[in-house]
DNA sequence: GTGAAAGCGCTAACAC
DNA sequence: GTGTTAGCGCTTTCAC
């Protein structure tokens, strides 16, 4: 085990002061060119790395990041956290990630753990079941900023980054209104959740705008797993009135009822034209390949975390009173297309 | 901003010494138990949490274990994240991720980052370019251990977590002869790395024991991308000698593949029967399904932080001579049946 | 069973 | 441009 330098060493080495040595290490203005250049030639020599502690210690800040997601093994929220790792990592940051397993009780626990981990900011996107506020105002309180992001919670302290869902949730709906479908089942999750609940009110606005009136059995919404795509394939093939499109909004999901829906002779998208959500790779190898709405998880996550830094750095203004809204796409492929272009 | 309650406001408050709360703070069984219920109330009461920095300043533990891994956006590697998760979550270690890129360059940065933010350990997965283990001597030279899972560096003071790789090709390969393949191609990554490397030796031995030779140009080395997928299928396509089975180390890479060979007019598995690799979601959505490797991930991961915690504890026995291997399985799917079971 | 005191390594006033 | 000094909040001998 070896001993470690710390900046004593190197000011006695050198002949120097414990806080000219700091300074020359943190680049400080006020240092002779030359002293910082020999400085940081004897500490890389002698193998110095600061000591974060110390320095956490007094100046009360820790360059970490806590990111708290439903759940890590997932294409979007992964990609998401890539973007931002991305950007965390090149300007010095770490990120302490954690999932909360889609439970508001872990996802406090996990807060509080970041809480005492003092991390300079959090950055969240909440659980399924999470809709109080409590376990992130002590941060507030200690104004540690809290930015969510996909999943979020309005709180007029609070930044958010989001897609447009209602837009998105039109989009598709629109798109299978104009090839023809007249009777849409929407597949969806907890409507109280931002991404589901605006993904509806753009369904309806779409059927609104083609004189439709909403049928509300065919607004489902399940938890959006491999398990409820086949549920739904399952509940449509006992259906009288069967839909001729279908909207779900995760594509993994929408995938399997694709299946499910051709093993029972359904023909896609002939019989049902089907929509799902998010541009997942699954979305690509399909039979037919999958029309979906293109979640620009990585662009979320780089927008985020630049957003969360340029506040911690204060190089920009900060306005929360509007979420950031990031650009999505309807991605039309063969699942949902009925009419051959003109 | 509130103000931070410390051990000595308690002391004050209580009329103790700081080194007695510290200790009752800490569960010292010295100290006598009413004291400990006193000062835990009043920690309480006032909100008081411990300052990690102060603490790991003096302790030099961080309680946190560092991950590299070369992507986060990978199905596999979010899995396995989320099993360290869960893991090291339970016993109160913070996990500080980051991603390589693939580029051993980015990793050697990574590791020090880790490095310098003090880690108690390290686990990793190496990029597609990593052979030096310079980045990780450091570590081994101050003690902090260092695991690696999946794709390993093979280090005499380094744990390793993989599945047997070797056996898991040859299973694959092996399934495709008993279907009575007798030309297959197998596409797969940087042959140096364990995971492709060992593949290749468990479809050397499945052809050797059907005393087929081996034909060198039905080895691809490729890196298992998507393009690389199509560009497979174009290759055959242009082949005289055409594969009767393809064993690629890559789910997703292989669905792209049997795509493209589908839209050339190949039937899959008639022409050619395919297995992949991972048991990545998108194997169960494409037609016909994609016969695979089940890849243990959650499982990898969670065996990898346990044992790192149980080295970390002292409580498990360290033993680096073998690598711990995980159960991997052949999950026949209808891409490669050829034959109907008798 | 509890207290006094030193010090972990760093940074930031404040001097000069 | 560099040095002096005083902590940041905690743990841990060593006392009693």
């Amino acid at each position: 085990m070896e001993k470690e330098i710390t900046i004593y060493d190197l000011a006695k080495i050198l002949a120097l002061s414990p806080a000219t040595v700091s300074r020359a290490l943190n680049d400080h203005p006020a240092i002779n060119a030359k002293t910082k250049v020999l400085i940081a030639e004897k500490a890389a020599e002698l193998g110095y790395r600061s000591n974060t502690f110390a320095s956490h210690l007094r100046t009360r800040k820790t360059n970490t990041l806590g990111v708290i997601v439903p759940r890590l093994n997932s294409n979007f929220m992964s990609t998401v956290l890539a973007g931002m790792e991305e950007v965390a990592n090149n300007v010095g940051y770490n990120l302490l990630i954690s999932q909360s397993l889609e439970s508001e009780v872990k996802e406090r626990a996990n807060a509080k753990t970041m809480f005492n981990s003092r991390v300079d900011g959090l950055l969240v996107s909440v659980a399924y079941d999470t809709y109080s506020f409590g376990h992130f105002s002590t941060f507030i309180s200690r104004n540690i900023p809290v930015l969510f992001f996909d999943r979020i919670l309005t709180h007029p302290q609070c930044g958010a980054v989001i897609i447009d869902n209602e837009q998105a949730g039109y989009d598709a709906t629109r798109h299978l209104l104009d090839q023809g479908c007249r009777r849409i089942m929407h597949v969806t999750g907890d409507l109280r959740r931002n991404v589901y609940g605006d993904r509806l009110e753009g369904f309806k606005r779409a059927l609104a705008g083609q004189n439709l009136s909403l049928d509300n059995r065919l607004i489902l919404s399940t938890d959006l797993s491999q398990e409820a795509g086949r549920a739904v394939a399952e509940q449509i093939d006992q259906m009288q009135e069967k839909p001729d499109g279908l909207f779900i909004a995760n594509d993994l999901c929408a995938a399997i009822c694709m299946q499910a829906l051709k093993e029972k002779g359904y023909a896609i998208p002939g019989d049902v034209a089907i929509v799902g959500f998010n541009n997942d790779p699954v979305s690509q190898v399909v039979s037919p390949q999958l029309t979906t709405i293109f979640y620009p998880g990585y662009q979320m996550g780089k927008t985020a975390m630049t957003t969360m830094i340029g506040q911690l750095n204060g190089t920009r203004p900060i306005d929360h009173s509007e979420p950031i809204i990031l650009r999505s796409e309807l991605i039309i492929r063969r699942s949902s297309i009925l009419l051959e272009k003109s």
